[in-house]
DNA sequence: TGCCAGGCCGGGT
DNA sequence: ACCCGGCATGGC
């Protein structure tokens, strides 16, 4: 796996992910993105950032229906509202900062965050690695897919199959995880998508 | 203009 | 234990 993280950054060159300014920011993100284009989630960041709602505090007093209101650009808002709203419970519960939350085993914060109406495990590892920072490698439908063209892996894989997978053979590394991540997203973007299954000029065609 | 995007949940079989 | 519909906006 690590060849494929070379060609793949000689190739693209660092991602800079996660595009936003505090873990904070990059927490809400996670979970308005899911299933979501990122331009539209950068439209209800906006609008959160605009009104100075982005934080704990300020978005812990907002009225969910106005949350939903606010993120509405994000699609499914009425649910990603109450979802925002459970994660907020949650760091409530945990000390009432991300410092407190995250001052946790990995493990352990990985089941918190699960345990969580509306967080996944896609949700969760993005939130540990690009805002907690810890070594979780994130996998997502862009990782599947690419993996199934190159025959690196099957169809019916397994989230923690695929995970296992880059874990196994990478070194344990939160910025390489940070920018394979991200780069497994560019690549799909660019030559993975669902609507073209040939990946013409695909940097890892041959694989 | 229909298909797709950095998922996840809940109900039915 | 799977399978599937629902959730929703904006870009191409």
């Amino acid at each position: 796996m690590l060849d494929i993280y070379y060609i793949l950054f000689d190739r693209f060159g660092p991602q800079h992910w996660w595009p936003g300014d505090s873990p904070f920011e990059v927490m809400v993100g996670a979970l308005l993105t899911q299933n979501t284009n990122w331009s539209n989630v950068s439209r209800a960041i906006f609008n959160l950032k605009k009104e100075n709602l982005l934080s704990f505090d300020a978005l812990e007093a907002l009225p969910v229906e106005v949350l939903a209101e606010l993120i509405r650009p994000s699609g499914y808002y009425n649910m990603k509202a109450a979802r925002l709203k459970n994660l907020l419970a949650l760091i409530r519960e945990n000390g009432g900062t991300l410092e407190s939350l995250f001052n946790k085993d990995t493990a352990e914060l990985r089941e918190r965050f699960l345990a969580v109406n509306g967080i996944g495990p896609e949700t969760a590892d993005s939130i540990l690695l690009y805002a907690a920072e810890k070594p979780v490698f994130v996998v997502d439908a862009y990782t599947h897919r690419i993996l199934v063209r190159h025959g690196l892996i099957s169809e019916e894989a397994t989230y923690y199959e695929i995970q296992d997978l880059f874990t196994d053979t990478l070194p344990k590394d939160v910025s390489i995880y940070n920018e394979y991540h991200a780069l497994l997203v560019r690549l799909g973007k660019e030559f993975c998508k669902k609507s073209k299954p040939r990946c013409e000029g695909c940097p890892l065609e041959g694989y």
